[in-house]
RNA sequence: GGUGGGGUUCCCGAGUGGUUAAAGGGAACAGACUGUAAAUCUGUCGGCGAAGCCUUCGGAGGUUCAAAUCCUCCCCCCACCA
């Protein structure tokens, strides 16, 4: 089998490491630890932390121990690192809230069970610190003049909002971090976003120094699209990994909506489908990569939020936007169904369009068109929702729609139902319920 | 602590008494073209069931027929000095 840098190195997970032959040696053996910290800044994750988390679950797969490290504690805190903007001061009971979503998500991802990965929050050690014996323990091994060079403070000292005490504070805890995994599970190695070089450089330094052993670090790129913007930005903000913040049905529409030239790299990224089956694709060019994307999406889903909500988004999609058969020679390990499914129970089941049940009575009485669209959330006020009419945009049970106040009725229901679509891809169905 | 410069609609940024729901750009949305891609072109882009009305320019007061624009107090940010 290659060594696990080659194949991080291969799939893109790699922007720069520490010590490359001396790391490369080192993980040649086999019981070794690693870890990435998250710090829980949201109930949830976003796309954003999808490197990090699938970068840690290849460790896993290749027969490592990783850990995955939850900052309660660096939370309070509030990471500098590659940010233009001060972070909001969150409180221990916001924190505590998020860290039990983020907890749930990276168990997607990493397998806890039988001790083969470990959970940790970093608040159980930092919350304890006293201000004075850590100052002068770990303080003093730190070169104020070498921290205000580091990339990641510099951005902050030289931009409008400037760096204040507590956020300068940011690396010493993280070092110290490491520092504690080390003495604790021996653990040698930190992956990490570009923006955590400096912090993890910081804990390999303070390993060698008071504990004169080496540490290793690797760094993944902050992977944008081709069109050079941050992963995970769509108009509703970030794309989470929370099912109730971003339906598995918007989840599988994001990544189906993949610009051509990422679908490879993603792929490569963001599935565990092998390398040489994403190679192949990789000569695919126009049309031909959409099978490759329902693939992407596919996969995507199917590890953010299982098998069954990958197959209903899969289905609701062929629904919404017609069949996209994915032929047998694509991707070949995905698990994705390669035939079109005409069973109509099927479908019913399987749909995860977004959808809101309406009474039959309400419609005997009718809706006005723009008013049913803002209340389904295709649009967000009324009057973006006369516009959206106006200009063509809404279309009922196919139909394009001409007057904003058109009365929705029953007359209108069809099959038990009632599409609403808003521009070109976003559907949403009434469910009628029938209250006899 | 001192001095100077700022806080404008999602973001950047113009605007220093009325013609300003507020230039310009970006983002976003819709249409055309397409492959649920990209690029391009066109249109829209505070809210409200039309005319019209209501709310908005860091916050609170005030002057005025009229204020984002003038005055007072407060909050926050930045730069330089200490």
């Amino acid at each position: 089998m290659n060594n696990i840098i080659d194949i991080l190195y291969e799939r893109g997970f790699i922007e720069n490491t520490t010590h490359d032959k001396e790391l490369s040696r080192y993980l040649e053996d086999e019981n070794i630890t690693c870890y990435i910290g998250f710090d829980p800044t949201a109930s949830s994750l976003h796309v954003g932390s999808l490197v990090p988390l699938m970068s840690l679950a290849y460790m896993q797969k290749h027969g490592y121990r990783p850990i995955a490290l939850i900052g309660g504690g660096t939370g309070l805190v509030g990471d500098p690192s590659g940010k233009t903007e001060t972070r909001q001061l969150l409180n221990s009971k916001i924190i505590e809230e998020n860290i039990c979503g983020i907890k749930e998500q990276i168990s997607r991802f990493i397998d806890f069970s039988e001790g083969k990965a470990i959970l940790l929050n970093n608040a159980d050690w930092l919350s304890q610190l006293g201000y004075i014996p850590f100052l002068r323990d770990i303080g003093r091994h730190f070169s104020v003049n070498r921290m205000i060079k580091a990339e990641s403070y510099k951005m902050r000292l030289e931009a409008e909002e400037g760096l204040n005490f507590i956020e300068f504070n940011y690396m010493l805890l993280q070092a110290y971090d490491f520092l504690k995994l080390f003495d604790k599970y021996g653990c040698r190695l930190q992956l990490g976003g570009s923006d955590q070089w400096g912090n993890i450089v910081a804990g390999i330094d303070l390993v060698r120094r008071m504990r004169h052993e080496t540490a290793f670090g690797i760094i993944s790129p902050l992977i944008t699209t081709s069109n050079g913007e941050k992963m995970g930005k769509t108009a509703k903000g970030a794309v989470w990994l929370d099912p109730k913040r971003t339906m598995p049905y918007d989840y599988y529409q994001y990544w189906i909506n993949t610009d051509d030239r990422d679908v490879a790299r993603f792929l490569a990224l963001f599935t565990f489908l092998p390398m040489v089956e994403i190679k192949k694709i990789e000569k695919l060019s126009g049309a031909d990569l959409n099978s490759a994307k329902t693939v992407l999406a596919f996969e995507a889903t199917l590890i953010a939020h299982g098998d069954k909500e990958a197959l209903k988004a899969y289905h609701s999609a062929q629904t919404d936007f017609g069949p996209r058969p994915v032929p047998k020679e694509i991707l070949p390990s995905s698990s994705i169904p390669r035939m079109v499914i005409v069973d109509l129970k099927t479908e019913i089941i399987a749909d995860s369009t977004p959808c809101t049940f309406i009474d039959e009575d309400q419609l005997k009485v009718g809706i006005p068109a723009f008013k049913l669209f803002h209340t389904v959330g295709l649009a967000d006020t009324s009057s973006a929702a006369r516009r959206l009419i106006a200009q063509g945009g809404a279309y009922l049970n196919g139909e394009r729609l001409e007057l904003f106040d058109y009365l929705i009725t029953d007359s209108d229901i069809n099959n038990m139902e009632i599409l609403l679509k808003a521009g070109k891809k976003r559907f949403h169905k009434l469910k009628v319920k029938n209250n006899n």
